[in-house]
DNA sequence: CGAATCTCCTGGAGGC
DNA sequence: TGCCTCCAGGAGATTC
């Protein structure tokens, strides 16, 4: 899965498009997260692409009226072509966004993924309702406290919640709550502001580390070179059911949390 | 509002 | 080798 630090590299790759203008949207297959409707996409044509960026998992192309968003779901790609030197289609290639010099592709196997046209971002529910970046100023202790304090939902499900903070995905949730020493089902009030301290640091520290890993914890993803991304490297926790915990020996412990793989040790959490 | 559950979809993995 | 089943994964939708 593109992970936030993925969609950040993605973003900067793009900027070779801004000041291009947009010519033409061909939508080859519609059936993503929200049907594709080509008729709203093709408003961009004829827009000059002005800045690309990124808000969470999504990436915004900003044009002189409108904007395109971009959501990878799971499985979705986004390369950019120069214009003289655009492979063949291949399965999953659903999107291209043509301008004066070049064609966006979005390729997304697993169609979680959507590109919606929207005349302003401020009337987008999925933007909206976005909790802040995990490493903006906003995203401190106070506030993580402020928001989990009052709730019965367990920790690691909050953590994952885009409301309460964005870009940590199901294996950074339980990392980073191995890290702090709490369990990932500990209820959302039962977390003290001293752990909040903690889990805003490990956090951003785990999410350092990911970026400097570089790329998807897919199971099977490769990047370019062919090197094998985040979900490979030595988790503690992690994919290690049974396995003995790297501090303790304790058994790793794997529960279910909210439709999610959980992994614990049930020794140093609590 | 909050909480719990369901859903979308494909390809890889593991079982036989 | 070839089926078959199971599963991951983000986030909106639904229901209570």
């Amino acid at each position: 899965m593109p992970e936030l630090p993925e969609v950040e590299t993605v973003k900067r790759g793009l900027q070779a498009m801004v000041e291009d203008t947009i010519t033409n949207v061909i939508v080859r297959f519609p059936r993503l997260r929200y049907p594709l409707d080509s008729e709203k996409l093709n408003l961009a044509q004829n827009q000059k692409i002005l800045s690309i960026s990124r808000r969470a998992k999504y990436l915004i192309i900003h044009m002189e009226s409108g904007y395109i968003i971009i959501h990878l779901g799971m499985s979705g790609k986004v390369t950019l072509y120069k214009k003289n030197d655009v492979p063949e289609i291949i399965k999953h290639d659903h999107v291209d966004i043509t301008s004066n010099n070049h064609i966006l592709r979005y390729n997304d196997a697993r169609r979680f993924g959507c590109v919606v046209y929207s005349p302003d971002l401020s009337s987008l529910e999925m933007l909206n309702t976005l909790g802040p970046e995990p490493f903006s100023e906003e995203f401190n202790a106070e506030y993580l406290f402020s928001k989990i304090s009052t709730r019965k939902t367990p920790i690691k499900q909050l953590i994952m919640d885009n409301a309460v903070v964005v870009g940590v995905g199901n294996i950074y949730a339980c990392e980073s709550l191995f890290l702090c020493k709490i369990s990932p089902l500990r209820i959302g009030n039962e977390v003290t502001l001293d752990e909040c301290y903690k889990l805003v640091n490990i956090i951003q520290q785990v999410l350092t580390k990911a970026i400097a890993a570089g790329g998807s914890s897919l199971r099977d993803y490769r990047d370019a070179e062919g090197n094998l991304g985040y979900f490979q490297q030595s988790h503690l926790v992690y994919g290690r059911a049974k396995k003995e915990c790297k501090e303790c020996n304790t058994p790793i412990t794997e529960i279910r949390l909210g439709q999610r793989n959980s992994f614990y040790c049930p020794n140093c959490q609590s």
